[in-house]
DNA sequence: GTCATCATGTAAGCCGTTACATGATTGC
DNA sequence: GCAATCATGTAACGGCTTACATGATGAC
């Protein structure tokens, strides 16, 4: 699952790992922020197996660092920025170091993101926030998965249901967890009728006639 | 978790290990399968710190264990725990260890339903199933407690939100998010709602005036 | 010059898993 | 007798956490 954030947020901008922490957290808001001593040897690891490569410089935007954003001590710091640059003592090469992914990288991410078993709860939200990596065919499919798996544990729910020792907590908490799989399945619905209209969009209208 | 999810049970009914871990599955639907590497470990570990104990006869209730249920299959099960070799049938004393909580375990199922940290999503669903071993009044703290804990995703989400480059997909996300966050508050506050008026008729409809 | 923040890393440990090993009971 | 299920356990490992150690940079 931490392999997939990684190279997900790595494919979209080049990053060193204390901002990729900062980018997991509001991500998807999902409960996931990850903590250094996972992520660091999770970088080295993925390094060594060549899906991301350390490139030395520029932190890809220009950062604004600070919320003090007043003119005179932004150009200030950019100006140290320079300097330190030119004397060697540049911040981006020195403590700092930026990840890039690599094709091996995005190939693995395509992997990951096309895998069948579609019943990882805290990694779903993970694939859906990266899926612009895969065709509107693989994205389509993704979520027909997923929406099964979801009304399998419906079903499977009204089955054992019926025990009779049940107090009103117990309940309450089945009646909670039935209407949040619901709108889980109502939200997949959505993206997968969304999908299917891009789907329509590509293809000849016609269709094509055998 | 795993030893708030198995004292609950124990207080329940007393049970032997393969048996708690098919509760545990329809539980909540909970996505909760323990298995049982994991499972008789720490049932060593809660009898060793005498929080259950070890019963040996008795598996509570007639088991159905068959289809071919019948009366008397179940007396004659409940005769065979105590005088198993007369009829060979009982299984109930001999393989088996059927554990009961102690009053020890008792207090600490109550503690662990009290511990103030309602952060873990995944333990809460649980504790909300064995809240019934709380007073009135503590069970209102612990719900109020995690309303505010959602209450504060929900505001922390919506500082976060406002960064530009976010797709269709990750917008999407959110918004489920969001409204999964927003039913859960709306079902903790009917219980809030319902152990309010508990409580409300437990106290002198009169009040304490101060 | 000192403190907060940024930044990277290591070590120990927790909590759970899968895989493996064993054996009793029951149906056929 | 043999297979399926019930039942208990151990061993190895996985993924992530906390705590610890280190140091650079920037604000004041």
């Amino acid at each position: 699952m931490l392999d997939l954030a990684i190279l997900g947020l790595l494919d979209e901008n080049d990053l060193h790992g204390y901002e990729l922490r900062k980018r997991l957290g509001d991500l998807v808001g999902l409960r996931l922020a990850i903590s250094f001593g996972s992520l660091y040897p999770a970088l080295t690891r993925l390094e060594k197996h060549g899906l991301i490569t350390a490139v030395s410089a520029t932190p890809v935007e220009a950062p604004p660092r600070s919320p003090m954003s007043g003119s005179l001590a932004g150009e200030l710091a950019a100006f140290g920025a320079q300097r330190r640059a030119a004397t060697g003592i540049a911040r981006g090469t020195r403590g700092k170091k930026v990840y890039g992914i690599t094709d091996a990288g995005r190939r693995r991410l395509v992997e990951l993101l096309s895998d069948p078993d579609v019943s990882d709860d805290r990694a779903f939200p993970l694939r859906v926030a990266f899926c612009r990596n895969l065709t509107p065919a693989d994205r389509l499919a993704l979520f027909e998965r997923r929406r099964a798996e979801l009304a399998q544990r419906v079903e499977q729910r009204s089955r054992a249901q019926s025990d009779g020792r049940v107090n009103a907590y117990l309940r309450s908490l089945r009646e909670r967890d039935h209407a949040a799989l619901a709108a889980d399945v109502a939200w997949l619905d959505t993206l997968i009728a969304s999908e299917r209209a891009v789907l329509a969009e590509t293809d000849p209208p016609g269709g094509s006639p055998t």
